[in-house]
RNA sequence: GGCGCUAUGGUGCAACGGUUAGCACGCGGCCCUUUCAAGGCUGAAAUACGGGUUCGAUUCCCGUUAGCGCUACCA
């Protein structure tokens, strides 16, 4: 790369029918990056193994990128429509030497058992010694030929040098310089004609000119052999930045057992793209000073591969809630709305005047409510009764709120000077439910409280006088006699 | 087993040889108060262990331990 080109950078996640948190977090840093140098990222699709080959599998990646905000500038690819691509860069590495013809049977990998296996066996030797290379690198011409002959499908092996050192630089971890001792012959092309994951993920990244290769530090110990690849295939390797796994509470990588581990699950739940999206990029990542919150222009104006971490993180759902409220509750209520309309269809509360019309009252409303809102849920959840006459009385409520048995009576005292009142706004509500509480003395508290659960349904609402102006006179008096007979009953 | 990476409160990050080890989430308390939030103040809580190097180590080096990753004709 010359230093006068724009990064190109790309996320190429295999397609598992969603996306993973640490999918969308290497996601999220490769888009950061290209935001802030100006660059290129493509999106590529890596399905080379045929079992994961499916369509279907693709779409709920691209959903979740979408709905995180992540937009690419080329792709999708799809590595299964490039075949060829690899078998000939196979071949050509083959034709060089730097490649050879395996004809051993396929070791399938079962786990941990064959770990154990191979352990197990050979206590006496082959422990502790350095990665040994298949037989059939040294096979004679006539040897290969006899193998061709009784119809064995080869595999494409890389002939690994038995000595020296394979270098690469990483943005993240620093200078690295592996043994090629350590680094067996690993197979470039399959028997089947399909490369594998190292052949095919280099032979891309040079054809789509990848200058930064940014990705999960679960593939840092395979990318000396990717190094390799570039060398015999005469290319420049990338800048290679890996970033540090996300795990679960107990320490262990992410996955079902820990809960919710799709972007997409947090998305039908309730969560802001822009607050999952904050969190996320705190996950291993820091500006340098203690900024936390940072909306997403400062996110891209901030982010550095320098500020990568080298250590695995944890996911706290705690502090991805928490960053919810904020975004909640921070941005201008604009900003909300579309979030909250949908929100409504989706509870079959929504009204079209609120888009045009009522669009005032719409937002008035919302931002009053999002002050005590944790996920977008809470607006169809416990807030349902400012957008709808249907709603119940939460028992609870009931049970701390209603109990005085003074209530019916003060209630109705209360409902017939508010029904009285020539204006209706915050300060005459106030004033005429402390009028009553006076006169009646008892504390303004009682009937705050009471009337709270009698016109909302619930002990958690927010301030009384303000709620009462926006449900607007008529619907506060209705609710206050409608829920009259539940008072008195208790 | 081999190879590698990592190691600051429960969690996420700061401090990149000299700080009373800072911030945020969470937890406790107080204030505010009309419920619940938000907000403000505040408390408990950390440099894994052992050796070096240095006038001085969270910071540099070595070892131990632990966690994680890789070690597939998965990606």
């Amino acid at each position: 790369m010359t230093s006068t080109e724009k990064p190109r950078v790309r996320f190429a996640p295999s397609p598992t029918g969603f996306l993973h948190v640490g999918g969308a977090r290497t996601a999220l840093f490769n888009w950061l990056f290209a935001k802030h140098e100006g660059g290129t990222l493509l999106l590529r699709i890596e399905d080379t193994d045929v079992e994961r080959n499916k369509p279907e599998l693709v779409d709920g990646i691209l959903v979740a990128l979408r709905w995180l905000g992540i937009e690419w500038d080329e792709g999708p690819f799809f590595q299964s429509q490039r075949i060829e691509m690899y078998s000939a860069a196979a071949e050509r590495i083959l034709a060089s030497g730097a490649g050879y013809a395996c004809y051993c049977k396929p070791a399938a990998y079962t786990g941990g058992d064959a770990a154990e296996e191979r352990e197990g066996e050979g206590d006496d030797e082959g422990k502790g010694t350095k990665a040994v290379a298949c037989p059939c690198r040294d096979l004679t011409s006539e040897q290969r030929v006899a193998k061709e002959k009784e119809g064995i499908p080869a595999a494409i092996r890389f002939r690994t040098p038995r000595t020296g050192t394979t270098h690469f630089e990483d943005a993240v971890f620093g200078p690295r310089d592996v043994q090629n001792a350590e680094i067996e012959d690993f197979v470039l092309l399959r028997s089947s004609g399909l490369p594998t994951y190292q052949l095919s993920v280099v032979v891309d990244d040079i054809d789509m000119r990848i200058t930064h290769v940014i990705r999960g530090a679960d593939h840092l110990s395979n990318t000396p052999k990717q190094v390799l690849i570039y060398e015999a295939l005469g290319a420049e390797p990338p800048i290679f930045a890996h970033v540090p796994l996300i795990l679960g509470p107990d320490r262990t990588r992410l996955s079902k057992r820990h809960g919710a581990t799709s972007v997409g699950s947090y998305a039908e739940e309730g969560f802001l793209p822009e607050a999952f999206r904050n969190f996320l990029a705190l996950l291993g990542w820091s500006s340098g000073d203690d900024s936390e919150f940072m909306r997403t222009n400062e996110l891209v104006e901030r982010f550095a591969l320098s500020g990568v971490s080298r250590t695995n993180a944890i996911f706290d759902r705690a502090k991805l809630e928490w960053f919810n409220t904020q975004y909640l509750q921070k941005p201008p209520v604009e900003e909300l709305l579309p979030y909250v309309e949908m929100e409504l269809k989706r509870a079959g509360l929504w009204k079209e005047a609120w888009a045009t019309t009522d669009r005032a009252w719409f937002a008035h409303t919302v931002d009053l409510i999002r002050s005590r809102t944790r996920l977008l849920g809470d607006f169809i959840g416990w807030a349902r009764a400012f957008f709808s006459d249907d709603f119940e009385y939460d028992p609870e409520a009931r049970a701390k709120f209603w109990k005085d048995e003074k209530l019916p009576e003060l209630m109705l005292k209360l409902t017939d000077a508010l029904e009285g009142l020539p204006e209706w706004n915050h300060d005459a509500c106030d004033a005429a439910l402390r009028a009553v509480a006076t006169s009646e003395g008892v504390k303004a508290g009682l009937l705050i409280n009471a009337t709270r659960v009698a016109i909302v349904g619930r002990a958690v609402a927010p301030p009384l006088f303000e709620t009462m102006v926006v449900l607007g006179k008529d619907r506060v008096i209705a609710r206050l006699r409608r829920a009259l007979p539940a008072i008195s009953a208790r």
